[in-house]
DNA sequence: GGCACCATGTAACGAGTTACATGATTCT
DNA sequence: AGAATCATGTAACTCGTTACATGGTGCC
């Protein structure tokens, strides 16, 4: 749903070909995204069509079929992503989502996420206590099972990740409020 | 690729319906694994079609429209769970799928987990590791851009959730190794 | 009477995945 | 000469999502 516009914002860090782009999402975008060369491919051809990005090849002489081409992004692609970034509304658990668009404020913000933030951070607070609440309900008993205590791990993992993120959400809003005049 | 499993060890837990299984991933199940109940239909479906699941028709006067089904596990289903939790081979990015097998493993455990998370440790510490090491040469100047804070930023939200991930797994480990004698 | 909820499904579409396919260049 | 890498794509399939569809029960 939204590699469309993590290719724009790789393409706005740096203009690529498929191959280069296809590279990068296994090296470092691919640690936190995800997108396969065929993915790139079929995506390039919609945005060129709909021309978000334009398209040079280089060296003229080579055979079509090795022929580099380089795609940038153009004004119109530009301003989708902005849009994207302003009117699509996450929820907490779209966490790369929400480390998508950090990259793109980081490129070509700010793009008001000192809004969406604070946002994202009720509703984590919110479910960490929705956890909180089913650890003392649940798991509270001087003794549990093996089951149990598994059970009880698998919650403890939801607890450590609300927690963490928060800590980083809270110092992460802080760098948005300096910046987003 | 694992909802079919994520069906089948929910109805370990609790023999559903159809409608109750959809009710219970809007639920508890739901704030890790999602499934809708178009899914849960087909794949119940073709559950029973495999021979993993049967299905009794509670109240035979009423009209099939609204007449309830219950599911429960077979014999069969039991081993494809306890085959797929051992078999299924996965990266320190399955984190929920993760969860999932302890789940399973806390109905019908232990299935052996205690092989598996000492691999997916040493691969978050691989992951910790590098983002170390990007954090050394990329973002260990005294003053960053806004643009450079914010990819600093990314950078830390994989390196507290690798972190947090890493003691979760280390206590849960020691769960596992007094379980699976 | 109408609304919310119980309970089951089908159909169409779009996106991601896997497999297939071709050809040039560079290194051993 | 052969293997790895560069570089581009097509085709088939499966899964998840959205929309559609039906009908009963219980409450105000």
């Amino acid at each position: 749903m939204s590699t469309p516009h993590a290719i724009l914002i790789a393409l706005l860090e740096k203009p690529s070909s498929g191959y280069d782009l296809a590279r990068r999402f296994d090296r470092a975008i691919g640690y936190f995204w995800q997108a396969t060369h065929q993915q790139i491919y079929r995506e390039l051809g919609r945005m060129v069509a709909a021309g978000w990005v334009a398209v040079v090849e280089e060296g003229a002489t080579q055979p079509a079929a090795t022929r580099k081409k380089v795609y940038r992004v153009l004004p119109v692609g530009r301003e989708e992503v902005a849009r994207w970034v302003r009117e699509t509304r996450l929820s907490a658990d779209d966490r790369n989502v929400l480390l998508l668009k950090l990259r793109a404020d980081a490129v070509i913000g700010p793009l008001g996420l000192d809004k969406e933030l604070p946002r994202l951070i009720d509703e984590a607070r919110a479910r960490l206590k929705t956890y909180r609440e089913i650890e003392q309900r649940d798991f509270s008993a001087p003794t549990l099972t093996r089951g149990q205590q598994l059970q009880y791990a698998i919650l403890k993992a939801g607890i450590r990740t609300q927690e963490s993120w928060l800590e980083w959400a809270d110092e992460t809003r802080q760098l948005l409020d300096n910046g987003d005049a």
